[in-house]
DNA sequence: TTTGCATGCGCATAGAAATGCAAGTCCCTT
DNA sequence: AAGGGACTTGCATTTCTATGCGCATGCAAA
């Protein structure tokens, strides 16, 4: 089977994206539309990806999960508290330990929160300090390169 | 057949009422429950009644459009507290991390501590979100275990 | 009463979504 | 470098949901 694992988050967020711009009535057609945007899955994926992104089907059509409930806070909320983040330490194997100027820690991690990403399960903030928890090693990995690199571009940007 | 069309209105009622306080997983399930109940129909009207109702399956679980977001008060400390808990998840073998809504982490934490739970080492709390954390792998499921029956009693009341 | 229209429902089935299983990858540990 | 565990995915199939169709009933007008 030609598993390539290289785009699983791009195609969530693609889903997300697709979810908030088209009308997508049924996991084959999201399936289509995927493929036509680059990404190949089958319905299986289709399926695990709407649960796990928190997808809802209402009336036969798809949404996400927030954009029911309020708030639809999306990654850019994240994009722009990222430039205070000064540094991202993990901490033993479950924990990231993230550094931020004086004040603004909640701040910061707030936006990770409701950017839901599914390795986080939950931050906790101090003053300067934030600590995020995550289900493992692997998740904790993902996180930091992907909070690294969000720094960088924060920064260049 | 006696298509009795008094009732479909209490039917709809009843349904509302079930998915607030019980579990339903399928529309099959629906069916059985309401046979219970006295009504008697068929998978097929309990689809539509749904839909008409605007509940959504979230995560296999019936819920009503408006059940999104709501709580009630308890007895105990604890048991009142639990009310606000959003989710409970295991990160790594030592700690739990408890969602709550805003800024009700520190009250549920405190509680947590109060109630003096053995296997409870301690807790760190954020804005909505407190961490558990617990001596061992044994510990912390039990921990776990004995939340999320205090929170499904604490919904369900 | 009879005729017509609208509605609620069940049956059968088309249509859609979830999942057990096994295969392929990536990484971490030894 | 080898071994093992944790993930992810696709396939095949099961399980669940939506709906076309026709019957039965209620109501209103003729």
């Amino acid at each position: 089977m030609p598993g390539k694992m290289e785009s699983w988050q791009q195609r969530r967020a693609a889903i997300e994206e697709l979810l908030r711009h088209e009308e997508v009535h049924s996991q084959a057609e999201l399936v289509e539309l995927l493929t036509e945007r680059g990404f190949s899955v089958t319905q299986s994926s289709a399926s695990r990806d709407l649960q796990e992104i928190g997808a809802v089907r209402v009336n036969g059509r798809y949404v996400t999960g927030d954009a029911l409930g309020g708030a639809a806070p999306s990654s850019s909320e994240l994009e722009e508290a990222a430039v205070f983040v000064k540094g991202v330490v993990a901490a033993g194997p479950y924990l990231l330990v993230v550094k931020t100027p004086p004040g603004i820690a909640a701040l910061v991690a707030l936006a990770l929160d409701r950017a839901g990403w599914p390795e986080v399960v939950g931050t906790v903030a101090g003053d300067d300090t934030f600590i995020v928890a995550t289900a493992g090693r692997r998740q904790q990995a993902r996180v930091e390169a992907k909070l690294a690199t969000l720094v960088r571009e924060a920064v260049h940007a």
